[in-house]
DNA sequence: AGACATCAAACTGCATGCAATTGGTGCGCT
DNA sequence: AGCGCACCAATTGCATGCAGTTTGATGTCT
């Protein structure tokens, strides 16, 4: 109950956030690659509004990690190192582990059969393209942040499964999501019963079975191959960037 | 070793991120005190750059939590409800926990002597003012962060701290220091022996501690009065906002 | 005197314009 | 051919200008 206004936290106006919305989703459903550049003017041109708001935009989404600004060079969306993407699947383990501790026993039940309708809703997915499949599943777990009502929680929670999302893109090969909708099954009936202590643990293995499904290994040479591989010799050198390549990614 | 390049993660250019510094240490020496209002004009002026650097940097910071963004209207330095006060400590045990974590027995002999260092200008501090003992403190914490060199886990630290810093402005009394100076002491010291279990506990502990002698009592009638007092009533009216009264609380 | 309507100043929302930097292409030199 | 340099298009960095909204104040009516 007491559902709160929510999205007043940051977001600054409409426009802005409109772009936002668009480029994070876009991020998470694999339509933007990581690497993919990000110009201002194509932005603003292609959401009907000027450089100024698409800059703004792609400024947001640089604090929340998901694309990457260096000065004077065109926007990308971000590329996170392995190492990266494990310390984000860490953090994540912690922050929904708090999630549900929260949630243990406290759900009313329209919100325990809001989560059974969400977790259909990624059944019927299974069909269609990994890109739906990996959003739903994102989505389900924003979802019970929210449930908590902290505002911050959903927040944080939310940057980091899209940071997962990006490396899913990076590092994960053709996916399988069975077994995690199991496991979402087996989180809601836990919390139903209340049982605190069993939610959290099988919330940690499940991400923890996500992040090891998905982060192989410590090897980055599949993904976005010459990039990563370069990147820690240039780690000193100012100049971090993108060694000359024919085309690398660009949607018109 | 492998110092990273670490800033390059968000802040766009430069005049942005310089305001974006400047107004976070502000905030959390309290020369702003939540509610302050943050004009983009006088920004803008002060630091000697356009409306349009100063906004940016207003975003930014709404994206960290600490100022609120409305439509329309200048921007203020964010006021915390209690319940979110409460929910950013929760947050920041989880992470700080993992922090030690990581970091048990895998300190170097130079970053323990780093830690002491900074202890011990926490400790000549004491005599100073308020604001600088808090800003030492959480500075701590934020060093700790960083010897992970986890650059997510940095950031979310980092923020979560200002906001704790934010909260503690908001709800805490003149404030007692010494004992967070020893309980620092502690930690360094687990930190060092490699007692993974016993520094993630003194973690816990410090920062429940602290959160405890901050957040007294769940009303807020005391901090910044009626502002906090009305917020919840207006809670699902569309418009957020200042029912309509005489005066209300505004600093020039 | 108190409350309401009206108006001006202040401020934000946004687009556009100009200077500066970058990356790339083609020319000339070796 | 290979290498380097100069020039150009593309793109960002930033300031300014204008329109729309909010705030607060003045004036008027009861």
């Amino acid at each position: 109950m007491a559902a709160r206004a929510t999205s007043k936290t940051s977001e600054s106006s409409d426009k802005v956030s409109v772009i936002c919305r668009a480029l994070r989703r876009a991020i998470i459903e694999q339509a933007l690659e990581p690497g993919a550049k990000l110009p201002e003017d194509s932005l603003g041109e292609r959401f009907g509004v000027s450089r100024t708001i698409a800059r703004h935009a792609l400024g947001q989404l640089a604090a929340e990690g998901l694309v990457e600004l260096r000065r004077n060079r065109i926007a990308v969306v971000a590329t996170p190192s392995w190492q990266e993407a494990r310390d984000a699947f860490d953090i994540r383990i912690e922050l929904e582990r708090l999630v549900v501790r929260q949630l243990a026993g406290k759900l009313t039940k329209a919100q325990i059969a809001e989560l059974n309708a969400h977790v259909d809703a990624e059944d019927r997915a299974r069909g269609g393209t990994d890109a739906v499949s990996i959003r739903l599943a994102t989505e389900f777990h924003i979802l019970l942040a929210q449930m908590t009502n902290s505002p911050i929680l959903v927040r944080y929670v939310s940057e980091v499964a899209y940071r997962c999302c990006l490396t899913l893109s990076l590092y994960s090969r053709p996916h399988s999501t069975e077994c995690a909708i199991n496991e979402h099954r087996a989180i809601i009936s836990a919390l139903a019963k209340g049982d605190e202590a069993k939610v959290m643990d099988l919330m940690h293995h499940h991400l923890d079975s996500v992040a090891n499904r998905a982060l192989v290994a410590p090897t980055p040479q599949r993904g976005r191959d010459l990039l990563d591989i370069l990147a820690p010799y240039a780690d000193d050198a100012a100049s971090d960037r993108v060694v000359k390549m024919p085309k690398l990614a660009r949607r018109g």
